[in-house]
RNA sequence: GGGGGAAUGUCCCGAGCGGCAAAGGGGGCGGACUGUAAAUCCGCUGGCUACGCCUUCGCAGGUUCGAGUCCUGCUUCCCCCA
């Protein structure tokens, strides 16, 4: 659908060239609200964790392309619906919250959406609400009465997600078959509160928000629109963002910059050219000759995804400091003193620190066990020598010419330990 | 209300006639090959003060020298009949 249709506005240009789009439901009318420049977008955002993750990136910049193209973006915490807890994962359902916790989560995300986003008060600032803000005061039977009349249990039955699971015989809560409706209403509510015309999210969530779009022409908002992403995996199938060392956060505090940089860094060839098109602003035509490089030269394209990336999120300073740390760890072979540390008490290098304990401290294992089952594949080494013992024990003579010792695991993660001055 | 199933290694799926730290996958980590890629091959994938000790199979008891396995009660989920 989006092959023959050629946008006019900066908004949907981009995002087409970019490839961005999944699925829209009027290409046309939302191109002419945006060539109007009287585009105002959501996306919701769960408050589950203090960080939003890799996952979330996608939507975010689209946030923020439409910012940069005249429209407004309108970030959405779900903290209502967190205070209920969502069923949508068809097996687990999601813990339910303490109100403390949540109003802690969406401080530290507003945090990296202001990395991203303008916020403030003027018309295309972007706004952080939160849903709580009218869901909790939510009547039943008001909301049945206003709300609840205009929903087509019928429309409802034939949505692909509600029939997908009629036709396995998977139960199907009342609770969430309620939850799209609340979405809807969200919907609904921005639009008289902010005049938000435009819904985003993942083709997931095609389902409900094509329902919320409906429910506002019911209600009798102005007409709202539907735009969904592709669902973001990996070449080889995998989700983005999790790794066995846990989630790529955004938050600098849960993930340093360097290791935010280590992770664009090690994306598949396959990948890059997509990638650098989602999470870079670079120019299509630099991203095209980047995408070219065979063989060993996409290695360049994959070092200027990791800064581009890194510096977006953590600030052109950070993102230069990983590349050059990176090109002395990996090219140059040198330790570098600016990789990941740790600090110890000098005094235990002084009666020898075992190399087991070492390593967990560094909290490259996560047990003396795993320490040893790695020294036993070789997967450790000190100062760059495998450690073939795991009695040895780390003293002031292991320190190198900066005064720390070299830990690592495998080839590519690092942390030096440096005793306390 | 009646009848029948299911819950396993704190990532997931999943075998398990009383001797079990528990088969097999997937995933992940490490090694080899490379390019910090992919593919392929190999190893590892409860904890510890470590040739030994401790803790794991929904929860709580019981039988037994010994229980994931047998018995009783409970919780949760699923299916069939009403």
């Amino acid at each position: 659908m989006t092959s023959t249709f050629i946008p006019r506005s900066d908004f949907l240009r981009v995002l087409t060239e970019r490839g961005y789009i999944h699925q829209c439901s009027d290409l046309a009318g939302l191109d002419e609200q945006a060539r109007k420049g009287e585009v105002t977008a959501y996306i919701g955002f769960d408050c589950t964790a203090t960080s939003l993750h890799v996952g979330s990136l996608l939507q975010i910049m689209m946030l923020r392309w439409l910012q940069k193209t005249g429209g407004k973006p309108v970030p959405l915490m779900g903290g209502g619906t967190t205070r209920v807890g969502d069923p949508s994962g068809k097996d687990e359902s999601r813990k339910i919250l303490s109100l403390e916790d949540i109003e802690n989560n969406k401080t530290g995300i507003k945090a990296v959406f202001s990395k991203f986003l303008t916020f403030g008060d003027g018309a295309k600032d972007a706004i952080m609400p939160d849903n709580a803000e009218w869901l909790t005061k939510l009547n039943y039977i008001d909301f049945l009465r206003d709300v609840g009349r205009h929903f087509s249990v019928n429309r409802m039955m034939s949505m692909d997600s509600v029939k997908m699971r009629l036709e396995r015989d998977q139960e199907l809560s009342f609770l969430e078959f309620n939850y799209m409706c609340l979405q809807s209403y969200d919907f609904v509510e921005l639009n008289r509160r902010y005049g938000c015309n435009l819904q985003m999210g993942g083709s997931d969530q095609w389902g409900n928000i094509v329902t919320g779009v409906d429910l506002g022409r019911r209600m009798g908002t102005p007409q709202l629109y539907a735009l969904t992403s592709p669902l973001l995996t990996t070449a080889s199938g995998a989700k983005m963002g999790k790794t066995a060392a846990g989630a790529i956060w955004l938050n600098a505090d849960m993930l340093s910059p360097w290791d935010y940089w280590q992770f664009w860094r090690n994306t598949e060839d396959r990948d890059v050219g997509r990638f650098l098109r989602l999470f870079t602003e670079m120019p299509l035509d630099e991203i095209a000759r980047l995408e070219a490089l065979q063989g060993a030269e996409i290695n360049e394209a994959k070092k200027i995804l990791a800064t581009e990336a890194c510096a977006m999120l953590h600030g052109r300073e950070q993102a230069e400091r990983a590349t050059e740390t990176a090109r002395q760890t990996f090219e140059e072979g040198v330790t570098s003193t600016d990789l990941p540390h740790i600090h110890i008490e000098a005094s235990a290098l002084a009666s020898g620190l075992g190399v087991l304990a070492a390593f967990v401290e560094a909290g490259l294992v996560q047990s003396t066990g795993e320490a040893r089952r790695q020294i036993k594949g070789g997967g450790l080494r000190v100062n760059d020598v495998i450690v073939a013992d795991d009695r040895m024990s780390l003293t002031a003579a292991d320190l190198n010419d900066s005064g720390s010792i070299k830990l690592s695991l495998g080839k590519k993660r690092h942390i030096l330990l440096t005793p306390k001055a």
